[in-house]
DNA sequence: AGTTTCTATTAGATCGGTCTACCAAAGTGG
DNA sequence: CCACTTTGGTAGACCGATCTAATAGAAACT
């Protein structure tokens, strides 16, 4: 029960194998007659065509990588998932690999992606991601390697959010209801993607008397547990701000639960606004008020310009922001002040 | 700027090629001074592993395929980010394709994953899966096919829940709290998992006077909403069931959300339960009833099984089913007549 | 010294497509 | 009729690691 070959299959059609290999790739340079009679044989003998063979000579492996943090946070999923399908449609294969926000892990994905040849890499950086330690790996084999929603390198590619447009749209309209103090809860402290926001927010905010506190970051473990701790920490310490805003949806699903748990109502004696905009934040009672920042826009983006890298190595590094929407929802509602 | 192979380090280290080969892999037959030229040349130069090289000689690639319907359902991403960390403690790595329940896209996937010589392939399969059509393409190539969490054949490996046990479970406890009638919402109509779990939910039901109804499949796109019509189907044709057992975690958030806007209560109103236990199971309000299908333990069980099954593939089809566990929360309550 | 055993090392075939360079036959034009 | 192009096809090197079978040299044994 042998593997069947190109050479098994010439010697049935009565061609060489380089006349195979040829039909294979769909050559003009041969005729119909031929090529039916080769690709007979093909389907006669049960015959599979092995890629990794053909990437010994040609240069390309037609596989790309991609590494995440974690998909269980859909917003993550969906970006997983559109970029595969993008992949998929260029001719590519994926590999994936989940570092689970640990540089450690990310570093062996990153070097067992080489070593399997990927013409690129899609990778959303774990928190801590440094160039230095990376570039033995990427350099070596230079391939292109381009960040994914956060970003820790001006000299790598970038595809993202507009993070600090989206925190100032989440601002401004906050401020237009009347809040007079928010607070920022969850998301991982030293993300690229956590600053923007901040600084979006603190921005969008200026001049309109808002005391904002963005302190309250957590890690990224059990993300929706975070929410709910912020919301018991704050709350404990006697501040009651006006409106909660959660780093993502999976955030402000415990910081839902936790103001529930202490009988206050969302939308209601606290706004509660937040980023991604999930398929789930609109499910949510209230619905949750929330900047949307289009995973598949992003995902498309990525595939484009890495492919673009592939074929020109040369470019400089390039960076891309998707413009956010903000999708305002009953969770954010006109302040009155408490009575 | 050309690729180092382990030509040009064993040039430098002053050894042959199959001697620098068997450094690679750690022989005992070449002493540590050796050795360690060798792995000074390789730092040297910059060295990187061609795996693809190595896999055209040996037996195995070191790689699986991993094809599942959808990662947005954090059931499922739950599950493929376990296989993949199984795959990769195993020292193999992962390709991934998301059928997003489409067969075509799911053969196209299968296709690729064996030109590119997968070692072996986990196959959670999109609905309207059959053997027939894909015999042309795992028979050839002789690969070793693992279902997840739903099957469709006999005579393929199969890891998966015991969903017959979880409806038992779950019809058990609700019958327990009194209910007299039941409705399940949800869940792709020709799946083995549905099938199992109405024949499961039936036989708990039996003999305590229950009328349950498993009448209302739905697509499997847009699964939130799925419950949410389901929900308005049901009680807008004036029936009002005591409780409402949701198909998935993901339908029962959309159950929420169509309840609350008719100014139901879960839990109180009607009892919701429902299936796979995700993390927000219990953050939401009130917190959830489902069962727990443990996706760790599958996605290891099954890890561990493939990995068998590419050993001696000469072994009959196994199943392995995994006990669920009942997580009672708030939304199930004692049921008391409405006023 | 001669034979055996062991250690360290290696030449060269091999995996399966692809690619270059080349060729034979048929057709074309002067 | 000869040179020239076009068409259809092929031989054989090649990619880079692995593996078999073989070898040189040292040590051990008789």
């Amino acid at each position: 029960m042998k593997k069947v070959t190109l050479a098994d299959v010439s010697k049935v059609a009565g061609v060489s194998r380089s006349t195979a290999s040829l039909v294979l790739r769909g050559s003009d340079r041969i005729p119909e007659a031929t090529s039916d009679r080769v690709r007979l044989a093909m389907a006669e003998l049960g015959y599979v065509y092995n890629r990794h063979a053909a990437n010994m000579r040609r240069s390309e492996s037609m596989t790309l990588g991609l590494i995440v943090t974690d998909i269980r946070n859909p917003y993550f999923a969906g970006l997983t998932m559109t970029i595969e399908e993008a992949a998929r449609e260029a001719g590519y294969t994926l590999l994936v690999g989940y570092s689970r926000d640990d540089v450690e892990r990310q570093y062996r994905q990153l070097e067992t992606m080489v070593q399997q040849q990927v013409d690129g890499i899609f990778l959303l950086p774990a928190i801590g991601s440094e160039l230095g330690p990376m570039c033995g790996i990427i350099d070596r084999s230079s391939v292109p390697v381009l960040q994914l929603a956060r970003y820790f390198s001006e000299e790598l590619d970038y595809v993202g959010p507009d993070n600090i447009a989206a925190g100032q749209q989440l601002a401004r309209h906050l401020s237009s209801l009347g809040v007079s103090s928010a607070l920022l809860i969850g998301g991982p402290e030293q993300s690229s993607a956590r600053t923007e926001r901040v600084k979006g927010l603190e921005t969008g905010f200026a001049g309109g008397g808002v005391a904002f506190d963005p302190s309250l970051s957590a890690a990224t473990t059990n993300i929706a547990m975070g929410g709910a701790e912020g919301v018991a920490s704050v709350l404990d310490r006697g501040s009651w701000p006006d409106c909660i805003i959660a780093y993502s949806d999976a955030v402000a699903l415990g910081i839902y639960a936790e103001l529930r748990r202490r009988n206050l109502e969302p939308g209601r004696d606290v706004s509660v606004a937040s980023f991604d905009d999930i398929a789930m934040a609109e499910l949510l009672l209230p619905p949750l008020t929330s900047v949307s920042t289009h995973p598949e826009l992003i995902a498309r983006k990525a595939a484009q310009m890495l492919l673009n890298r592939i074929r020109d190595c040369s470019l400089e590094p390039q960076r891309s922001l998707i413009e956010p929407a903000l999708k305002i929802r009953a969770s954010t509602a006109q302040w009155r002040p408490r009575t």
